[in-house]
DNA sequence: AACCAGCACAACCGCCTTGTA
DNA sequence: TTACAAGGCGGTTGTGCTGGT
């Protein structure tokens, strides 16, 4: 027997909103916030709906400063650089995207980015799978010969050697704080030395990126807020760094989103909120040494923060 | 004009995580 | 430590619209 469902679904109103109704929500958001208490809301509110509903229908269409639609080219090369690296986390990818919900980002992959991406030409350089694709989960993605997307891509688009479902990250602590060792884009760029066989420091398509040897020193957390003059360090803008750092991911895990982020990397201008986007290390290093069942080295993060 | 297929997006479902008593 | 309630999330479904036949 599951748990007991958080309203009864014979009372509530379901469907599509009215403009009545959410007149009714947005005029008692703005009087008294959400109270913390979605499921008390409707009530409170006299809207006969559950406390999920509202909730989503607040989050992801009534809120002031949501952006629907009118998608830009950087934004898609930040979603397909989000997905290469992390996969179907579309809370974490929409925060990095002002303005847009998960829901909205998930819908726009489903139905016009993943045909677009699927489109693009693979990779030049498929010797790149050498490096990760040793470890476990790795074999999912070892891209074709022919470099196309529909070759290199599992059926179901999804980055298995960094999901959880495939390295068991369910035993992963992912939500450690202290210690979280953010690859920030911004904070320490370009990485240490000792990192520099695992991050891809340059634009070089022959880099060839390696498992992050397990013992290195953890310096701690990278993290703008905690380096002056992070927007911009070594020389590299934070975007230019982020987008580098996920197409040579991209390459080596996918095969394709290579391509699509490369060509325009150096362009890309919008400003990224937050500070740590790189692929999550935990997962990385459980998928990577089969170690799905033990936890990480300490300072392993999932933190995009 | 009617029908159908495909598409886009809103909404729902169920599971997992988190906070609290 | 445990149990429970609520929040949060990702996958899936439902519905309306549009274009083609």
């Amino acid at each position: 027997m599951g748990r007991a469902p958080c309203c009864d679904k014979a009372r509530v109103k379901r469907g599509p909103w009215s403009p009545e109704e959410d007149e009714q929500l947005r005029g008692y958001v703005r009087a008294h916030g959400v109270g913390g208490n979605w499921i008390a809301l409707p009530h409170k509110a006299g809207l006969n709906r559950c406390g999920k509903s509202c909730r989503l229908r607040w989050l992801n269409y009534l809120r002031p400063d949501i952006r629907h639609g009118g998608y830009t080219e950087q934004e898609d090369r930040v979603i397909c650089s989000l997905y290469a690296s992390i996969g179907s986390r579309w809370s974490i990818i929409a925060s990095k995207l002002p303005g847009r919900t998960d829901n909205d980002v998930k819908n726009y992959w489903n139905t016009k980015l993943k045909k677009k991406a699927m489109t693009m030409p693979g990779p030049q350089n498929h010797h790149h799978h050498a490096g990760l694709g040793a470890g476990a989960g790795a074999g999912a993605f070892s891209a074709g010969p022919a470099g196309s997307w529909s070759q290199c891509v599992p059926s179901s688009l999804q980055p298995a050697a960094l999901s959880p479902a495939a390295s068991g990250s369910s035993s992963v602590d992912t939500s450690s704080s202290g210690g979280d060792m953010c690859f920030a884009a911004a904070g320490m760029y370009p990485p240490p030395h000792h990192m520099q066989g695992f991050v891809h420091v340059d634009s070089s398509p022959q880099t060839v990126l390696a498992p992050m040897p397990l013992d290195v020193p953890v310096a701690g957390t990278w993290a703008s807020s905690s380096v002056p003059g992070a927007s911009n360090v070594g020389g590299m803008a934070l975007e230019d760094a982020f987008l580098t750092d996920l197409s040579a991911y991209g390459d080596l895990l996918l095969g394709g989103f290579g391509g699509l982020l490369q060509d325009n990397k150096a362009t890309a201008a919008m400003e990224l909120p937050g500070a740590c986007y790189f692929p999550n290390m935990a997962e990385l290093w459980a998928a990577d040494h089969a170690h799905a069942h033990a936890k990480p080295p300490q300072g392993l993060c999932n933190t995009f923060t």
